[in-house]
DNA sequence: ACAAAAGTGTTCGTTCTACACCCATGT
DNA sequence: ACATGGGTGTAGAACGAACACTTTTGT
């Protein structure tokens, strides 16, 4: 039992976790199994343990949840409207991530009976608030794209030029020029050709981050 | 007293309120009335109350300590080490918001023993982690200015062309050349002319922003 | 052999950048 | 009268958008 002089809210996290498969834009969910939204659907995340930041609770509890170690974890709103919570007030601070969908095994452990992927555009009912969040987190990858070479975190190490277009509409929703799309890549510094395809016909280029730009911190924490 | 089965953090807003003068840029602090800290400047802000969602907290808090009232105020980061508040476990949701210096009048109010602008090249030593938050902030503020009009809430309603050239290279840190920075931001369209100069020399053109941006929710919320 | 996907250059319009002079006001 | 600050236009460079054909592979 904890007893404290004013009332306190609890705190949980909850991460928005995007993959890709080549083809669409998918997100990490579990199936919940315990009460309230019991055996429904909803991001993973859990409640904020004394000793860790919430960067670490939302890592602690994507991996107890579903296995997922994502290299790109990043904190972008706080959702504190009173009743979101049946049960109690609970605060949640909303990550998102950007996986290698085919780089792990989903396991479901914990309090989730199981953790699946779902294409964006078909997602089943959610548990809480979890639609609007993830609404937003579309909203936040959408913006942020344009200032950090995140699109490459969801793509295997080496990948083609289609691949990588197919992305970045994806996120933004719009589409682009085959030429120019790469043209621009080519000329902003952030790829490396790994092996060219000589002709011209159906055998893809393999590209991949450049190594200074992979392991410069300031282009990812801006 | 308050009795929960597991551990709570308390939760609290803290919020950099940045002001412009014609001149430079400030940041509003609050001189502390209470310990810990008590004595030395810090970010106004407080505990969330349990039917307060954190921006209704920012606001209170806000205007209890400050008598600031801001149009804009927007979460930016969630700070939760552990150690960053000697008394218990706090975790601070930030904020930034940006107001017309001129505006209102300082009250210190509260457990604040005064409140107070200082400019943000010239800081003084703050309690807990509220350097950094600051720091956080600005750039936060350098990022975000790029893609919302907020540069306009610094400024009275008519402002002149100097003026917001000046908002813009505190915040970016870059100088521009006058008649590029006019002509861009005259093409853009948030911009409405209120009463031009005539001629040329050293009387002001008066602007202001234009009526679909002012009230068009899109622009502010993105 | 046909359909689907990937590679490749050029032109044109728009935007960005750099730059210099004149006038009005306040001291 | 002089210093300060604000107004104004143009030319060249960089960038972004639009566009068609050829090759390869899989069915």
């Amino acid at each position: 039992m904890f007893i404290y002089k004013y009332p306190r809210p609890s705190v949980a996290t909850d991460s928005v976790v995007f993959g890709f498969d080549g083809r669409e834009l998918f997100v990490l969910l579990i199936e919940r199994g315990v009460e309230p939204f019991k055996g429904s659907w909803a991001l993973p995340g859990g409640f904020l343990k004394p000793d860790e930041t919430v960067e670490d609770c939302a890592r602690r509890e994507l991996e107890e949840e579903t296995g997922a170690r994502p290299e790109y974890l990043e904190q972008f709103h706080v959702f504190s409207k009173p009743s979101r919570d049946p049960r109690t007030r609970v605060l949640s601070v909303a990550f998102y991530a950007l996986v290698r969908k085919s780089e792990f095994r989903l396991i479901a452990g914990d309090d989730a009976a199981k953790a699946c992927w779902y294409s964006l555009d078909a997602l089943p009912p959610l548990a809480f608030d979890h639609a609007s969040i993830i609404e937003s987190a579309r909203r936040k990858l959408r913006e942020v794209i344009h200032t950090r070479p995140i699109a490459f975190k969801l793509l295997d190490k080496k990948f083609s030029m289609p691949e990588l277009q197919r992305v970045y509409e994806l996120i933004t929703g719009q589409s682009y020029d085959r030429r120019n799309f790469a043209r621009k890549m080519s000329s902003s510094g952030v790829l490396a050709c790994e092996e060219a395809a000589p002709g011209s016909g159906r055998q893809k280029t393999a590209y991949s981050l450049a190594k200074e730009v992979f392991d410069d911190d300031s282009f990812w924490n801006l």
